[in-house]
DNA sequence: GATAAAAATTAAAGTAGTTTAATAAATCAC
DNA sequence: GTGATTTATTAAACTACTTTAATTTTTATC
């Protein structure tokens, strides 16, 4: 199991001894996602939350007339998840599917649990990647009101230009809001500039 | 200081004992506001998180063209503040008023991290409160996404009917995303259905 | 490497939501 | 309580974005 990248994303926040490292790295499991599977439908149970080691994972619904809508991307060093349906063992708002080729490391609730109470320190951990998480949607709906599409997605090159790289413009525009031919004309008139 | 609400608010997610109580209560300051008095102002820092004991407050931006997005509404056993300007103790992207005279206790960052360190057990507190946060924020990003705005008012008065009741329909407007003219629209198709 | 499938582009017609402006209703401040 | 200010309503013209559909380009698959 590859764990560098999971050990270096909480190093930045907590500082783990020898025995807490293996501790927590036995409580993590190993999955590899082909590129357009599933990795959770909407109405099924969240069992993990997913630290991506590899790849790319983007979380969705489905609208009454069938468009998708994507709440987030997840890519290297990003956590993933329904976060309702893990707390609360409620069927899943969300979609999740892989991009790409994706490898995942996953923990349990159950695991999740054990760990908080066998390392609190955990607890702080999470809280900061929350805070983060929270900061950047405050930010998405703030831009959701005040911007418009070209805008946004002005903004979002910006922002995540790997990602801009990675996903077709069908998918940044079902991020967006906005439909692909939209998409596709304000890039023509963008362009031109 | 009326501290029966935040207390009864933290003992949802954990517990304390006598000393840690006192040692949290000490580290509050009460702040009253008038109607329309600001708390932040964009491009101050945020020096403290703030918990509404009576009253109500808004979080919003203000646009290049003079227009108003809320991002939140706060009423009692609510907390507010402007996360990234508090912990990073950068300048504030948001405003933050109040729609009615309004309590708060207020905590610095200082304090906090000093609660942090003697009362380990609020790391978990906050882990919890931004977790929720987080799933309502993930909903509404969704809902702007997915939903017209007839549907997202719908979800709106559902979801908040205490608000509904207590703010005017130009805030409610300034949260939905629409203007104060559509929302009148909206409600008019609605009523006489 | 050829073929099929999916994504992107373009144009034209359509619609959800905005803008402006005028009027009515509610709320505020003294 | 009354005048002043803010909020809500209504209607008509407007615009950002969608829909549909046809064509081209890119990507996936065997």
């Amino acid at each position: 199991m590859n764990t560098n990248l999971i050990l270096h994303n909480i190093s930045r926040h907590i500082q783990l001894d020898k025995t807490e490292t293996d501790f927590f790295i036995s409580l993590l499991q190993e999955k590899k996602l082909k590129r357009k599977e599933l990795l959770l439908r909407q109405g099924e149970t969240c069992k993990t939350e997913n630290f991506i080691t590899k790849g790319c994972l983007r979380t969705y619904t489905i609208d009454d007339n069938g468009f998708e809508h994507i709440l987030m991307f997840g890519i290297e060093d990003w956590w993933v998840g329904d976060l309702y349906s893990f707390l609360t063992q409620n069927p899943a708002t969300y979609f999740i599917d892989a991009l790409e080729d994706t490898e995942i490391l996953q923990i349990t609730k159950h695991n999740l649990d054990k760990l908080y109470e066998r390392v609190p320190k955990f607890e702080r951990f999470f809280r900061i990647i929350l805070q983060n998480a929270f900061i950047a949607q405050q930010n998405r709906i703030n831009q959701n009101l005040s911007f418009t599409a070209e805008q946004r997605y002005i903004d979002f090159i910006k922002r995540y230009p790997q990602l801009e790289q990675r996903v077709s413009q069908k998918q940044v525009a079902a991020y967006l809001g906005i439909t692909p031919v939209f998409l596709s004309m304000i890039r023509k008139k963008f362009a031109s500039k």
